[in-house]
DNA sequence: ACCTGAACACCGTTCAAGT
DNA sequence: ACCTGAACACCGTTCAAGT
């Protein structure tokens, strides 16, 4: 142990992508640095550059890397089933790795990403469902997943800082001006039912897509 | 005409944030820069952080101030109507500062945001939604509202580049391999009647949201 | 073909000094 | 109380040089 250097393997896109985004894991994508990045490979800054264009475009790669651990959906199962299967998977990746809903809506598609929609397009064809149905079921579900993971990554970093203390306060306040908004906040601080939140809003998409079609 | 200084008034939070909001606007939300917010304003950069904490709490307070500009929804209507009208007085406000879904996501709720929060939830509690239906409809709308816009946005952007020939070679490619994603991406240049798809999906959460609440 | 250090043109922010 | 220039510790990326 104690060695320095990362490795002796070569520098390769994927080896780049692989360290980025263990890094973006760790630190949170607003430490990410290139120079950081071939710190953690044993590599000078300007290597980099000889496998990713610039660091947007690593970026690009990082977010297509990661949707490509998204479990493809079955064809088979029922429609819904197989498209509440799909979207949870969706959903664990983007908990997994907390910088990249944000980053999914910045990027542009790459290859793994149009293979996901390829397939998620193909379950609501198969379902029988009109061809603009699916085009906006379509729309519809994947903004219910980074939509929401971004809710939720948002949420819990609030809950991270000096909270305990501060809900309270700011609840006393609230409840005078804004009494909606402090009983929705109370909702959320005794985390009971709505522990699926995800899933019903989904199945209300889903649902609604059903009853669209005819 | 000609003069550099821009302004005899002193420097105030609310006139750095008018300055950044219209840089932003401009420019977009990457080339802000604390120098060059200040020189629009014809100040010296540290003169800004008497006014505001640091470069993150001014799109903050950013964010927070076009929020502010979304018209408060009306209390009287048909709530689905009111609803209806606010998600787009939104959707217009967040298409107008193209900066601004992002980092909404990205930001906690200002005062601005809790305001609009409360009437939105105040709506829906009027309407005689159940507390839970409530609860996960506001989070639905929102999401839906902001999601949307980040999708358009990057979908425009997309448009913006060398598109009309690179579309169809890319549409060659695609129809082998994702036949499904092709007809996608058909759908969108063909854009007939998805006019409306915000509305369409925003219908479908309306009244899921209703049936949800029998 | 791949790797790299030096250098450039920027950043956000600290600090100490001005009024 | 507000303003500011100089300086610091970073960035991403260009370039010219190495193998």
């Amino acid at each position: 142990m104690g060695a320095r250097r990362r490795s002796r393997k070569p520098l390769t896109r994927e080896r780049i992508l692989d360290a980025a985004v263990t890094f973006a894991d760790e630190h949170g994508v607003d430490a990410l640095t290139m120079r950081k990045v071939a710190k953690a490979l044993g590599a000078g800054v300007m290597s980099l550059y000889n496998h990713v264009a610039h660091k947007e475009e690593m970026l690009f790669g990082m977010v297509d890397r990661v949707v490509g651990e998204i479990e493809q959906p079955s064809f088979d199962d029922d429609w819904k089933q197989a498209m509440r299967d799909s979207a949870k998977a969706a959903h664990t990746m983007l908990m997994r790795h907390r910088w990249a809903a944000a980053e999914w809506s910045r990027q542009m598609p790459g290859p793994q990403r149009i293979r996901y929609m390829d397939a998620i397009l193909r379950v609501l064809t198969d379902a029988g469902l009109q061809p603009h149905v699916v085009y906006h079921g379509y729309h519809a579900i994947t903004m219910h997943i980074v939509g929401f993971a971004l809710q939720q990554i948002g949420y819990e970093q609030v809950l991270g800082e000096d909270f305990e203390q501060m809900a309270s306060a700011f609840l006393a306040d609230l409840s005078d001006t804004h009494p909606h908004m402090a009983e929705h906040v109370r909702a959320h601080l005794d985390d009971e039912d709505h522990g699926d939140e995800f899933t019903f809003v989904l199945d209300l998409l889903l649902d609604g897509l059903e009853r669209a079609n005819t």
